[in-house]
RNA sequence: GGUCGCUUAGCUCAGCUGGGAGAGCAUCUGCCUUACAAGCAGGAGGUCAUAGGUUCGAGCCCUAUAGCGACCACCA
């Protein structure tokens, strides 16, 4: 084993071959021997045919960066990955692709179909996967699943017999949900609303027996009117109640039908009359349904005009409506048309319009399972980290509707009903029956239709571990899991179904924590899309960056849940972070030379005579480091700890310690020498580890060529807080010398005297005097000085020269001929004025009855030392200031 | 219409249960100091959206307002 570094960072020379390694060697799998307790997250599984995109790269990193935290904390940790066969999306890019060779889905059959499908997703399945190890993931691939795999597609079909014999799964003619372009009822779930300008059209409708009295309604949709079969006013609405149980003439059609009355209908919207389309509009259906109205479809099966008025059978929705409005205003029944802006349902896959039908589905029954799952929740069984995102659940789940879980489409597990020719009856079974339970016919035929994507990865949490079988070592072992991270965008989708169906079928809720987060937004704060073009792809990044610089700009000073904004500038400054680190691991490596014998002293062993203050300081703000970290790290607040792992890396480590260790190091003789290289490895070592899930490359990268005794940092233990390495007064007097030198830094800066200009510095002190004697090395290199000079009182200083006024110390500068004393003057009354308004400040706080009365002991007591202190501080400067 | 979130330095964002406002980038000044110029050192820059309230004390808690954003509902 070498110890040494390259000379330049290049994350390419070692990202792919340490995942290779990690892979081999089995570190994802979960430990055989560790401890009892287990962590487990599954893996939202994205489309097989999908490509990573920065949304995946959050998410993964959130899990990757909390299953490597807890693996080495000695959890036995599973992080199971997988993919889903998003049926409507591959279905719809299938059926594209046969499209551009001029085949229909119909002519090919469904078995053929079914190949493709396959074929396809063999291509382009296991893209993803690969993109995923790029990024670093330490789940385990040899439980990777497949949601069609034989064993989840059985758990699918137990879910649905389960339910349906339960009653919980029913078949009815209803109102859907259904999207003109993909051809299939879709759920709720799946429709978004987009606003769109449009018009409201006002058509008048002739009371029947009148010469010239009319009804007007207002609608958005005339293409509809031709199969309404009422108008509808609100039965208290004064205008219309005289006409309420009278007939109208609907025109084009010339028919006569019912003005009725409902409740639904708000008297300040349009005219205050509805035109009733049962066979087009969710509520008309709803009103239909308390009426009795006939339901009458306009639109054959492809959503082109039917033949209720043959001279425009055949003919597209939008130019009909043209058609007819034009028609309307020729017969003198358009009153007028408004502009309109309202919203349209949309397709949440392909972006096109969906149309309520009326059609024959399956739906699941969810009123009893969204309540328990919303009681889990309540109950504090399941919490969501933020907290707020449970409003949006239990939104969802108290409103629920029937869950239409039936798709016309092919690729997807088939709906387990066999239809009896012969009495109808409909059989449900795992595996094809060879009869009718009923009337033992053979003459069966499957339900064409295959389920809801959602409806497998409902069962993900433990379908993957083997359910239905509950005696799998893995279900027994990891069920039910830890942690779910995803965006807040499938909570409805996927999180409430998950929830619904864990518990209904396995009696517990399938994870404990859902953490939730936000979307990669672009630079300008868009979101990324296809259409804009603004997506950024990660894998360019890591090309680019390298991995650990993409992953710690993703969560670097982030807030769970809040949206995050994507920046080349975030990537660059994560890279000359990993720079840096890069370069002191180099440093001190080229100061160990071999000391193998860390190995066998643990830090605590380790001879504190021969450290000074700054060592037990960098030890104490390590170990507090370690506690802090962890915390954050359980809390969820990922982003917060890595920033703390950064500011103690880059400004305490290599800032501060690294310069004020070289002295040492750079002399041969140094008694300490022995233990700056030890503190310097031990030091690093675990600022690695816990930067390691953070960035697993670098630090696995940086920690095989330092003095340890694992073999992967990988599975290394996670450092722990240990209170006997707390040094409260070593940390307190070292941070009052860094003051001191930021001091004389700051003083030279504003003289302009040049770097290679050394000065003497004079300390006087009483009560530092032994350890000032013991930094004089680091105070020379750190101060620009040629030469300390430790005294016990200020006698015999020289007038010209600069003060610095601390609590144990003070120190003089002579500058000899470039100090101008009124500058001097100038400076030490600035001090002054600051000094006399903190002992204001002070003084006032603690003469109010209110602050001394109220606060806590601890408060008070800190404020009077720093009053005390400013006090003593105020004295010294003005003295000086007498003397000048 | 309902619910939720955001508003802090020029930009992007942190700020844990209320106790003297922080980071990154940008900017200014001085430095090639033997790990690092992808760097070092020092500086400037903020009425914490507005108005009230609670408190000894508010960026943080409460109320209202404004702007931006998201989700749900869907009134034709």
């Amino acid at each position: 084993m070498e110890h040494k570094l390259k000379d330049k960072l290049n994350p390419k020379d070692f990202e792919d071959k340490i995942y290779e390694n990690w892979e081999k060697s089995g570190y994802f799998k979960p430990a055989e021997n560790k401890g009892q307790e287990t962590y487990c997250i599954m893996m939202p599984p994205p489309n097989v045919t999908g490509k990573l995109h920065m949304g995946h790269a959050l998410d993964d990193t959130i899990q990757d960066i909390l299953i490597r935290f807890k693996r080495m904390q000695g959890y036995r940790t599973l992080w199971l990955p997988g993919s889903d066969h998003a049926a409507i999306s591959t279905e719809m890019k299938v059926v594209q692709k046969l499209k551009s060779k001029g085949i229909s889905k119909n002519d090919l059959g469904r078995e053929k179909f079914l190949e493709e499908a396959w074929n396809w997703t063999h291509e382009y399945g296991g893209i993803i996967q690969s993109q995923q190890r790029k990024l670093g993931c330490s789940c385990d691939w040899e439980r990777n699943r497949f949601t069609l795999d034989e064993g989840m597609s059985d758990a699918v079909l137990e879910q649905f017999i389960k339910l349906y014999n339960k009653g919980l799964i029913y078949k009815g003619t209803r109102m859907v949900n259904w999207c003109t372009s993909c051809n299939t009822s879709i759920s709720d779930a799946e429709v978004e609303y987009k606003e769109e300008p449009s018009h409201l059209w006002h058509i008048r409708y002739k009371i029947t027996g009148t010469k010239d009295q009319y009804i007007e309604v207002a609608t958005t949709r005339p293409e509809t009117m031709l199969g309404d079969t009422a108008v509808a006013v609100h039965p208290d609405d004064e205008r219309y109640k005289n006409l309420i149980g009278k007939t109208c003439i609907l025109p084009i059609m010339n028919k006569e039908i019912p003005i009725i009355a409902d409740e639904f209908v708000e008297k300040e919207f349009g005219t205050g009359c509805v035109k009733i389309t049962p066979a087009h509009d969710m509520n008309d259906y709803q009103a239909g349904l308390r009426h009795n109205l006939e339901i009458i479809e306009v639109f054959d099966e492809h959503f082109k005009m039917g033949n209720l008025v043959p001279e425009l059978a055949g003919m597209d929705l939008i130019e009909a409506r043209e058609k007819i409005v034009e028609k309307l205003t020729q017969i003198g029944a358009l009153v007028k048309t408004e502009d309109y802006v309202h919203n349209v349902a949309k397709c949440e896959r392909c972006k096109n319009t969906i149309e309520p039908k009326v059609s024959e589905q399956w739906f699941v029954d969810m009123k009893e399972l969204a309540k328990r799952a919303a009681d889990s929740v309540r109950n504090g069984e399941t919490k969501f980290v933020p907290q707020r995102y449970e409003k949006q659940y239990f939104n969802w789940l108290d409103n629920i509707q029937d869950w239409c879980i039936s798709r016309q489409l092919w690729w997807g597990h088939r709906i387990p009903a066999y239809y009896c020719q012969d009495c109808n009856h409909i059989n449900v079974s795992k595996t094809t029956p060879e009869k009718c339970e009923k009337c033992g016919s053979t003459n069966l035929e499957q339900d064409p239709d295959t389920l809801d994507t959602w409806f497998s990865s409902a069962l993900w949490p433990f379908s993957t571990l083997g359910w239905p079988d509950k005696e799998t070592q893995d279900y027994k072992d990891f069920y039910p899991t830890q942690t779910l991270v995803t965006g807040f965008d499938i909570i409805t989708f996927w999180i409430s179904r998950m929830m619904t169906q864990g518990l209904e079928l396995t009696n517990q809720v399938p994870f404990k924590d859902v953490l939730v987060h936000g979307i990669v937004r672009d630079n300008q704060g868009r979101k990324m899309s296809k259409t804009l073009g603004n997506g950024v792809d990660p894998l360019d990044v890591i090309e680019q960056y390298g991995t650990d610089s993409l992953r710690m700009s993703l969560i670097i000073g982030t807030t769970p849940g809040n949206d995050i904004r994507y920046s080349n500038d975030k990537v660059e400054s994560a890279s000359n972070f990993a720079n840096k680190l890069w370069n002191a691991s180099k440093f001190v490596l080229m100061q160990l030379e071999d000391v193998e014998k860390f190995k066998e002293e643990t830090i605590e062993q380790l001879d504190q005579s021969k450290m000074i203050d700054v060592d037990k300081w960098i030890i104490s703000k390590l170990n507090t480091l370690i506690k802090e970290v962890t915390e954050n790290i359980e809390k969820y607040d990922l982003g917060v700890a890595l920033q703390k792992i950064y500011d103690f890396i880059r400004n305490d480590f290599c800032d501060w310690y690294i310069e004020i260790v070289k002295p040492r190091l750079w002399d041969k003789e140094n008694k300490s020498r022995y233990t700056v290289q030890y503190i310097l490895n031990y030091v690093l070592c675990t600022s690695l580890k816990l930067l390691h899930p953070f960035m697993p490359f670098i630090t696995e990268e940086i920690y095989s060529k330092m003095y340890h005794k694992e073999e992967s940092i990988m599975i290394s233990e996670f450092p722990k807080y240990n209170e006997k390495l707390n040094f409260l007064k070593e940390e307190e007097a070292t941070s009052e010398i860094m003051n001191i030198i930021t001091e004389i830094r700051n003083i030279r800066s504003k003289m302009n005297v040049h770097p290679s200009k050394k000065s003497k510095l004079i300390f006087v002190t009483t009560v530092a005097k032994e350890e000032i004697e013991k930094s004089k090395d680091f105070l020379e290199k750190l101060g620009f000085a040629n030469q300390i000079e430790i005294r016990e009182n200020a006698e015999g200083i020289p007038e010209n020269a600069v003060a610095i006024i601390s609590k144990n110390m003070e120190v003089h500068i002579p500058f000899e001929e470039l100090v101008d004393i009124e500058e001097e003057r100038k400076r030490l009354e600035t001090e002054k004025k600051r000094l006399e308004s903190e002992v204001a400040r002070g003084e006032k706080m603690l003469s109010n009855p209110g602050f001394v009365n109220k606060a806590p002991e601890s408060k008070i007591n800190e404020e009077k030392s720093k009053l005390a202190n400013y006090k003593e501080l105020l004295e010294n400067i003005i003295q000086k200031l007498e003397k000048m």
